[in-house]
DNA sequence: CCGCATCCTGCACGATACTG
DNA sequence: CAGTATCGTGCAGGATGCGG
């Protein structure tokens, strides 16, 4: 509660760029990629399996123009691309493994939380 | 990109959490919960203008089933209510910080690998 | 293999009006 | 003051098919 008056406020700005980043796949994404370094497109797709190919690619591409994303085609004929994480990208990573750790750590509390405020709610 | 292999696995359940916690407004909430320590229900509006009070009403119950914020009511007559940040409202309001802080830092970066994005693919 | 184009649907959110 | 109720809508995202 104390006055720490050192917090950045949140614009427009900060809001924009945290719902490209941390939307419904990109964590995913991010993940899959920091975890093997780099994968080709369908390989991203084996391993995320729910996602639409076109989230997929909409993701992706999201991720690249934020500069995430380092997107390398590798050979033509076949085609191959693939998808590296940035360096930026890694820093990104650390967030968001810190968010999943902070979630894993009180899901069960959030899960009391929750029961309890149904149950004083009614139903 | 070395394996560490303790990084947590992204279930159904921290999406579904995240994007409670990191949706549209509760950012705002919380960081004006926490500058403020408990805040009534017109004054976080007044404080957070673009807010509706539908999405405002939301994101309190949203909050508050999920622990994060304590709602107390002072008084009747007039009715007078307060909101204050739970303990663990606290810890996440850390994360949210730091992911404010790493955005502030990489936002020219960011900004950089857009407009190169952008001029390489037409324009 | 790597995508783009199209259609379709749900739902998040805003606007507005009303209540204890 | 602190909400609930209702309506309208934009758009993210799924399903499906085509293209280089």
């Amino acid at each position: 509660m104390q006055e720490t008056d050192d917090r950045p406020l949140i614009t427009g700005e900060h809001r924009e760029l945290l719902d490209q980043l941390l939307d419904k796949w990109s964590l995913h994404v991010l993940d899959q990629l920091c975890e093997h370094g780099a994968l080709r497109f369908n390989a991203l797709r084996r391993l995320i399996p729910v996602i639409t190919q076109k989230s997929l690619t909409a993701t992706l591409r999201r991720l690249e123009r934020n500069g995430m994303v380092e997107r390398v085609v590798v050979s033509d004929r076949p085609v191959a691309v693939e998808y590296r994480i940035a360096p930026v990208g890694q820093g990104l990573q650390d967030l968001i493994d810190a968010l999943l750790i902070w979630t894993t750590a009180h899901l069960p509390e959030v899960e009391r939380a929750r029961t309890r405020f149904d149950a004083a709610h009614d139903g």
